[in-house]
DNA sequence: GTAATTTTTTACCATTTGGTAAAGTCACGA
DNA sequence: TCGTGACTTTACCAAATGGTAAAAAATTAC
């Protein structure tokens, strides 16, 4: 039920499939997915639109095999909240972790603002079954952390929308940032700023 | 060079121009403008697609006009930062203000952010030409608060990007959020949430 | 009540769009 | 070098979409 039983994937197989989504992915978060056409995805990758969908069977398989690429690597950072680690630090580096994604791979971060957007059409189903398990565990970990006096009492669920907020903030909002930011590179002006908030937030005041 | 000299609109006409604005914000908001259809407005404004043109030229048009009219009432809360008020608090309703907003009117906040998304396509040249200018001036009142030591030391143009990514967080992933949440309204906790964050945040420390 | 004007409907149209059929081309192992 | 399967192109198509023309209906002004 997994998959049909196709044998392995040739080279050009590969290559086309790479060139198609990466393609894909340009055209999708930049116009939507209702905006986007095969044609525009084709001609980005140097294709003619038959022979896109020689490689897949719908414009809405490749917007779902995009986004659930994308959800494999996304989740990591916050799978790896360590329950041991040093609670400050560790939020601190999932911040900042957070923020390189967003900053290195906006055009991913858009796809998935687009859809959330839209209501979640395609992946509501994941959000339901595998985020929301991971979120709960994770804000049980926070919980845990302040319950031992290592954090300062904050909401974890929204401590980890504002998380997520904030950093996202900078690749799906980029374009707003870049008009009213005299900065060309607000990367490190930007670290600095989520480092100093949530430390403030974060650090518990009692010794 | 404004408008072209029509005359007063009749009782009918601001009747269907509403009706259809109305209906095109719910489309837009939820398919974004490429998904958005003449026929799905038409329908939710209980109109037909040639009586829809007889009101706007055109999709566009419609598109235009529904941004137009959401950036008059977007920055309003902005404008009113007071230079002369206690600058914590200050900034404080200005974050409970931009959460009410968000909450109350999500499906403007996603039109918003979808047109961000894709470039601000219609509306960059407002950006530069009237938001560019007000956020500085903001961005220059915040400094001279820090420069008067009554607000601790932040970065004035990220602490107001981190207060609209985490207000317009709760309208723009709002589908995200409801899924996550088990706590069904969050507004509650939101406000909470947010006040501490900004509190810890804004507070000067020294006295 | 009737003429003039505004609003709505009916019937279209050209283009674009997602998608298909089938013929042609290419790569490669025997 | 030849055949077989993988890949690509050409030529389409039906539906949807943004938009128009003009007749019909409703409203308003006198």
């Amino acid at each position: 039920m997994t998959d049909t039983p196709e044998k392995k994937p040739s080279r050009i197989q590969m290559r086309n499939r790479r060139l198609i989504l990466d393609s894909a992915l340009d055209v999708f978060s930049r116009d939507g997915y209702g905006g986007a056409t095969l044609d525009t995805i084709a001609k980005g990758a140097g294709l003619s639109k038959p022979n896109l969908l020689y490689y897949f069977e719908s414009k809405t398989e490749i917007y779902v095999t995009l986004l659930s690429q994308l959800l494999e690597t996304w989740l990591d950072p916050l799978v790896e909240l360590d329950p041991d680690a040093d609670p400050v630090e560790e939020l601190l580096g999932y911040v900042r972790h957070k923020l390189d994604m967003a900053l290195e791979l906006p055009a991913e971060s858009k796809l998935f603002a687009g859809e959330i957007l839209q209501g979640a059409p395609v992946i509501s189903g994941y959000l339901k079954d595998d985020l929301k398990p991971l979120f709960d565990r994770k804000c049980g970990v926070i919980q845990d952390w302040i319950d031992a006096g290592k954090l300062a009492p904050v909401d974890p669920a929204h401590l980890i929308f504002s998380i997520w907020a904030n950093t996202q903030h900078y690749a799906d909002f980029g374009t707003q940032v870049s008009v009213l930011l005299d900065d060309q590179n607000p990367a490190k002006r930007a670290h600095q700023h989520l480092e100093q908030m949530f430390r403030r937030l974060l650090t518990p005041m009692g010794r």
